[in-house]
DNA sequence: CCTACTGTTCGATGCTTGTCGAATCATCAC
DNA sequence: GTGATGATTCGACAAGCATCGAACAGTAGG
């Protein structure tokens, strides 16, 4: 039942793309929020944590373009997304990077 | 007679600021061609091996960008620019950034 | 002083992007 | 099924940004 988001593979990521992403204030809160935990967590979850004053559509929005990028892997289960960074693969491709942005 | 151009303090750094700097890939290019040497160069002859095919409001545009992001340090001297990357200062800030994201 | 040269500033233009409201979709509970 | 709920999609809009040509500014060399 529950299904895997279209994501990228480790190899094709782009560091333009991921750039970009992580660029944005916003979303960078929400990667913060969701680095802490290593688990997959319940995205309604981090947005409240986050505190961000954005409308449903919006958060969505930052969300596929996170999963897009590669920095996040998005699994639906019920209505619920279900949401975790893709620690290794970042590590992989760009050791540190995760690290240098959202810190320890 | 030479003057340091306007930059940003070490402790006013701003991450949003930096990582748009970084997330253009013609920045990153002049970046990482910056990246190998620790030494002051010529920025001409930065951009002459960065071979981006670009017009020189352009390129003067991206030098403004990664200084204004305290990236690089940009010095006047006569009808040259002298520039260098403000590896301490980004390093006392972010670890690791630069090196993630220009490579060893 | 005049010229050549290097780099910057100034619009203007077209593209991208963050944001939202409204509509839609998918799922769960009854 | 019906209704409620969580998330996405769909325009639409405003703001931001990369890019260029043209004009400008400062400097070096005659």
């Amino acid at each position: 039942m529950p299904r895997v988001l279209p994501e990228p593979s480790a190899d094709s990521f782009d560091l333009t793309v991921i750039l970009s992403a992580l660029a944005e204030p916003g979303r960078r809160a929400l990667m913060t929020e969701l680095y802490r935990s290593t688990d997959p967590v319940d995205c309604a979850v981090v947005v409240e944590k986050a505190d961000l004053g954005l409308s449903n559509p919006t958060i969505s929005h930052h969300y596929r373009v996170l999963r897009e990028a590669g920095l996040i892997r998005t699994v639906a289960e019920g209505r619920k997304r279900i949401v975790k960074v893709r620690r290794d693969d970042m590590d992989a491709r760009f050791p540190g990077l995760l690290t240098a942005v959202l810190g320890t």
